[in-house]
DNA sequence: AGATGAAGTGGACTATAGTCCGTTTATGTG
DNA sequence: CACATAAACGGACTATAGTCCACTTCATCT
């Protein structure tokens, strides 16, 4: 995956590549993912030892030998660090999602592989309540912006297609991943414990599971 | 509705009145009920003028005359001062569902009552999006908080335990709220425009209604 | 009316998110 | 290797939410 030009001279302003003309993203430089790296896992740590409200963005950069300009210009703002740490437990369930054993992955009947995806999505969410609840109500309409969430949309969207031939299922999808939220479940669970919450949650979408 | 002593002396600190032995709220000064009004209808002037998200609480307390503790010490934090504001118009839609006429009032089956409610419901947010999305999203949790929502929840519970007895209609009501929330309305609507948007959580929601 | 203390007031102060921009450094080129 | 350029850096700076507390005002009791 080297940066080699083919041909010639080619007349392009020196310094660009053939990967910038392809429309790559640019390779990092070595320093930024040294500097990211060094930030992930100062964050990591942090969060785990005080907790995520109570470790400012000031501290994050200290922790990692870092200015404050270089943490926000990789990361955007404080959920965006958050989500960048939950990216590798995110990517598992999607991965089981695609092309893991049913009823989560294909091969199931779309409404029980609806249930399978509720019940998977909130074992994700309790097991890092915190770091979700950061990413998704730092800033108001964030959590719609993730790329995560377009990724469980979308698998609950082509679900209801299946399950509910001639539903609006987009919205709909939009509609049903509402009671999932990092918040509302943490106020769901507070209220009656995490047993009746996704109780609640599975039965509200079971009502549309099936026909 | 006068504060008179009953009876003779009675051995209680000076200052105290029937209506704090009583266990009544105490009535609020003529000082603080003058700056109350002052502040909020500054506060919907410039709401209205500059858009909420552009109005800081320096500008409010400014606006209003009054100093910043004062603001504060009244309406707690920003997401307090929007929920006052949105106060009468709430009261509005909790006297139609408490005495109105059917099906939002009591009368109609508890089916109809619910997708009543959810349209009426829908009617007031997209209203007042603006404030509603302040009252809500301002800090982690304030949704569940604010007085208003107990009353829409305790309200929908009640009739999903009407409509499908046997229910957990506690949480189920929690969740079924869920996409009623302002920030989710927002990027509903956003994607999908208002008509579709509603007609997802209709949807949503009609799955319940019926047994 | 005068005294009294609880309630209310206002603005200086703190904490923190996020921006800006002059400086430094990595990388590819000749 | 020396150079040019774009990317990355970092910390001073701004904006704003929310706290704190010494001082003032109101309502009530005598």
């Amino acid at each position: 995956m080297s940066d080699l030009e083919i041909g010639g001279p080619r007349s392009v302003p020196s310094g660009e590549s053939l990967r910038t003309l392809v429309g790559e993203p640019p390779v990092e430089r070595a320093d930024a993912a040294r500097n990211r790296a060094k930030v992930l896992a100062a964050a990591a740590r942090l969060f785990r030892e005080r907790g995520v409200d109570d470790v400012s963005m000031d501290a994050v950069a200290a922790a990692a030998g870092v200015g404050k300009g270089t943490l926000f210009r990789r990361f955007g703002d404080k959920s965006g660090l958050a989500a960048a740490l939950l990216d590798e437990r995110e990517r598992e369930l999607q991965g089981a999602i695609l092309s893991g054993p049913p009823p989560l992955g294909p091969g199931a009947p779309a409404g029980e592989r609806l249930t399978a995806f509720v019940d998977a999505y909130l074992d994700y969410l309790f097991g890092h309540l915190d770091l979700l609840r950061m990413s998704e109500t730092s800033s108001p309409g964030a959590r719609y912006r993730i790329g995560a969430y377009r990724f469980w949309r979308l698998h609950v969207a082509i679900l209801l297609a299946e399950a509910r031939p001639g539903c609006d299922a987009d919205p709909l999808a939009h509609a049903l991943l509402a009671p999932l939220a990092a918040d509302h479940m943490t106020a769901l669970a507070a209220g009656y414990g995490e047993a009746r919450a996704r109780e609640a949650v599975r039965a509200l979408v079971l009502g549309h599971g099936r026909g």
